[in-house]
DNA sequence: GTCCACTCTTAACATCTGCTTAATCTTGCC
DNA sequence: GGCAAGATTAAGCAGATGTTAAGAGTGGAC
């Protein structure tokens, strides 16, 4: 994911700080959202649902405690990443901000370079936890890293195109992929292959895990289902 | 959907600005309107009905605000993607701009990558928003990304014409298609195929998800109810 | 360099499914 | 009753997919 496609609210009252920070994010590449206390970010929250959202957590209207709890009761914000911002002195106990539901805590004042290396960080995190790079379906496990498939705990070893066509199954399944999708994904837009490669490689795919799992829609393309 | 389908609409009084944002849009493929003053957008937005509109905060005649409020009291822009644009030294709350309706705003100066990215993001959302693949009616849902039908959570396979025709009546639960309009749609305005065929499928549908649901309007063509 | 093992693609053929049609029956309306 | 539109059924066909084997290409071991 580059920096241009992730959105950052701050939520801050105090317009130094969040100019600070919007200054460093935006030079970083990052789309940025600003409010000034609690009710406004969780409605710009809604509207814009970004990547992460960093709270102060002494802010008029809501604190940053009440506004996390909150919208982490909101199904749309169950796994965005919420940090807290806070003054060094404040009387902050960091355990009552994790028990809301936060991910971190961002102490101020900060450095530019060490603010933003820590966003790096939470961000990178984010990233890792969206590419497990072990999918698990059923009994079906696909080992992105090693390029290899367990079933019922036995290791196979995949060809590289079987590996990508079953990847790219299972990566959504029970979703049907068509012919022309598959296509461009696992053989590329430039390459024309005929129209039989695909079966023959869910035909090897077949003989390799099992019939079952690979569902054929005629005329659409297949889906991965167990 | 491809770039070339998607329509923008550009308002804004600097000519500069739009020569900029419509450069670079419609290097992208994308097909862009523009207009110089909030009345004038309204005015072409009502013709043209674009996919996204992006409006300049400060305008004569109409500004920003004004004008996205006053569109988004048309039905037909409940769903229209707004942006604004803000010079960063404007003095904009945000929020205000999200509560007349505003889907993002967009700094300027931008630059002409970070702009497309930008522009890319929101449309994807579009699409996501629009092609919700789950459609419920009653006890039936239509799984569009599966392509399969669940009656009271019984899955159920349909071969693809069946799906296509049943997925279509459901689009608009009560509302009579028809026959004309279901040939051109599920068959296409080229194939030409015999009036008995749409019948059959009808009977198929019928056979396999119940008798009721699908009503007859002799002369005319075909609704679903439940 | 040669050989071997392996992967990928294609071609040829087999199979099957779903689509359409035609023929006939039913219904509702004038 | 007669007519027109739709319902129903079964059968044939076309097109899509399944299957198999063979050949071209690749890369590693020796």
């Amino acid at each position: 994911m580059d920096t241009n496609d992730i959105k950052i609210l701050l939520v801050d009252d105090e317009t130094d700080v969040i100019d600070f920070m919007k200054y460093n994010l935006e030079k970083e590449g990052y789309w940025v959202y600003t409010a000034s206390n609690g009710e406004e970010g969780i409605s710009i929250a809604k509207k814009v649902n970004p990547h992460l959202i960093i709270l102060d957590l002494m802010m008029p209207k809501l604190d940053g405690i009440e506004a996390c709890r909150e919208l982490r009761s909101l199904p749309q914000f169950k796994t965005t990443l919420i940090a807290f911002l806070t003054a060094r002195d404040e009387d902050f106990s960091q355990l009552e901000g994790f028990e809301v539901g936060a991910d971190d805590y961002i102490p101020k004042p900060i450095k530019p370079r060490v603010f933003l290396s820590r966003i790096g960080g939470l961000l990178r995190r984010l990233e890792q936890e969206n590419n497990l790079s072990v999918i698990r379906v059923g009994n079906i496990e696909v080992d992105r890293e090693r390029y290899l498939v367990r079933k019922d705990g036995q290791e196979i070893q995949l060809p590289r195109k079987e590996f990508e066509l079953l990847n790219l199954l299972v990566s959504k399944p029970g979703r049907v992929f068509k012919r022309e999708e598959i296509l461009n994904k696992v053989w590329g837009n430039e390459t024309i292959v005929g129209d039989r490669t695909i079966d023959v490689h869910i035909r090897k795919l077949r003989e390799k895990l099992g019939e079952d799992y690979f569902k054929t829609i005629k005329g659409i393309g297949y889906k991965f289902d167990n």
